[in-house]
DNA sequence: CGGCTGGTAACTGTCAACAATCGGCGCGCG
DNA sequence: CGCGCGCCGATTGTTGACAGTTACCAGCCG
C-alpha cells in the first residue's frame, strides 16, 4: 500500500471483468451463484473434473471451493464419493426458518433504537410493495420484497456477526422460497403483520415490535403442523403451476 | 454438519491409531483443536509449508483445511499474505454474545414443552455446580458448568440447525471465556438468574423463561457500555492472575 | 543521514501427474 | 436361476514442482 509497483504490468483493459481474485475464490463465487439461483438444483452431483474443465481451471481451486461451500452448508461432501448440492427436508427447513426469524428477533430489538427516518421510509416502501404484490398474486415479487425487508432490518441492527450468520442462513434457504410462501400462507395477513411490526418500530417500542415478530415467527410452524408432507408438496406444485402461467 | 458433517457407519476398532479419514479432515480437526484450546492463540500466523511439514502432509490438504477453518470463522485469510488465527475485538465479542444468547432464547421456547424430568434434573444439577463454584471463586469450573448448561438447553430444543449454528458460535467464543466472565460480572447473580429461568422452565412457562433469559442476555451488554476498553483488559488480566494462584 | 530503488528470498496460488479407493459389471459357482 | 466374487473403469485424494507476487534488505543517490 505504501509503495506501489506502478511499473508492473497491471492489465487494466476495458474489460469490466477485471477479477484480481484468486481462482478458487472465483470458482467459489461462481458455484455459489449457480446453486443459489437454482441452476444447480438440490441433489445435483458435482464432479471435480467436470467442474474444472467447465470453469477452465484445474482441480485444486475446485476442491477448495467445494470445501468452502461445504462449510457454508450449501453442498455436502461424502468422503470419496464426491459432493452433491445440499437439500433441505421439510423438517430441516422449518428448523432453519425458526432460527432465521429468531435472529430477526434480536435484530429488531437492536435496530429499533437506531432506526433512522430514511431506513423507516424504506421499510415502509417495502411493505407497500409487498401489499401490492400480495393483492395481485405476484408471489415471486412478494417474496423478494419480503426478503429485502428482513435483510434491511438485520442490517439496521448494526451487529456484524448477526448479519453474517443471517446472510448465510438466508442464502441456504433462498432456493426454497416456494416452500416459504406455502408455509407462510395468506400473504395479506403477512402484510398486516409487517405493518404492525413497523408501526411499533416507528414508535420506538422495541418490546412490542419483538413480540409481534415472535408471533409472526410461529405462523409457518403452526401451519406446517396442520399439513401433511404430501399436502405441502402439492401446495408447492400448485405454486409452480401458477408461476408458469 | 459443516465440520465433519456426514460420516456414517464409522466403526472405531480398538486401535485409535488408524484413522481412515482423509488427510485434509485430519488436518482440519487438528488445527481446529489447537486453535480452540488456545495453543494457537489469536493473531498467530499460519504458514502452509510449516504446517505441512509439522503434520507430515503436503500443502494441498493444509490449504483445504485452512479454507474450511476460514469458512467457520476461526481463521482469516489475507489474499497472498497467508492465514492468521482470527481474533475478536471487544465489539465483535459483544455482538457474537448477543447472537448466541438470542439463539438460546429460541432454544428455551422450543425446549420447555419438551423437557423431560431427567433433562430438568441435569440442568438443576449444573446450576448447583455453578453455585458451588461461584461461592468458592473457581471461575474456570463455573464457566464450564455454565457452558454445558446452555448447551444442554440448546440440545433439548430438538432443532438440529439451531444446534449446529450454536455450536459453531460457541466454539468461536470459547477461547474468550475470561472476557465472558468479566462481562458477566457477579457470578452469584448469574446463578440466581439461571435458577429463575430453570424454575420457569420447570413450570412449563416458556414465556417467562424466555423473558428471564432475555434479561440475562442484556447484563454483559450493559456492563460493557459502562466499562472502557482499558478496564476490560485490566479485569481480564486480573482474572488471569487469580487463575494462576 | 534519510529515502528511494533494485534485488532477492520466501511464500502463496496453481497445475498436472500419481496413487488409492469405490461402484458397477460380468463371470462362475452353488 | 440366484448369488457371490473379482476385475476394471472412473473419480477422488494427494503429491511435488512451477510460476507469480509480496515483503524484506542492502546499497545508491540526494
Amino acid at each position: 500500500m505504501t509503495t506501489e509497483a506502478t511499473v508492473q504490468g497491471e492489465q487494466n483493459d476495458g474489460v469490466p471483468e477485471l477479477e484480481n481474485l484468486t481462482l478458487s475464490q472465483r470458482a467459489h463465487a461462481h458455484l455459489r451463484e449457480e446453486i443459489l439461483s437454482n441452476r444447480l438444483p438440490p441433489g445435483t452431483e458435482l464432479q471435480e473434473l467436470a467442474l474444472s474443465q467447465r470453469l477452465g481451471v484445474s482441480r485444486g481451486p475446485i476442491r477448495e471451493a467445494l470445501g468452502r461451500l461445504a462449510a457454508e452448508g450449501l453442498v455436502t461432501v461424502r468422503p470419496r464419493r464426491g459432493a452433491v448440492v445440499h437439500s433441505l427436508s421439510s423438517e430441516d427447513f422449518l428448523q432453519a426458518y425458526q432460527v432465521r426469524e429468531a435472529l430477526e428477533g434480536l435484530a429488531i430489538r437492536l435496530a429499533v433504537p437506531r432506526l433512522t427516518p430514511p431506513e423507516l421510509d424504506e421499510l415502509q416502501r417495502l411493505t407497500d410493495t409487498m401489499e401490492t404484490h400480495a393483492a395481485s398474486g405476484r408471489v415471486t415479487e412478494f417474496f423478494e420484497a419480503n426478503a429485502v425487508f428482513h435483510e434491511r432490518l438485520v442490517d439496521a441492527s448494526g451487529n456484524a456477526k448477526l448479519q453474517e450468520i443471517y446472510r448465510r442462513l438466508a442464502g441456504q434457504m433462498h432456493r426454497y422460497w416456494r416452500r416459504s410462501l406455502v408455509l407462510r400462507g395468506d400473504l395479506r395477513r403477512s402484510v398486516s403483520e409487517h405493518r404492525a411490526i413497523l408501526d411499533a418500530a416507528r414508535q420506538g417500542d422495541e418490546e412490542t415490535a419483538a413480540r409481534l415478530l415472535a408471533d409472526h415467527i410461529r405462523v409457518p410452524q403452526i401451519r406446517m403442523q396442520s399439513m401433511t408432507a404430501d399436502e405441502l408438496l402439492e401446495a408447492e406444485a400448485s405454486f409452480e403451476r401458477k408461476e408458469e402461467a
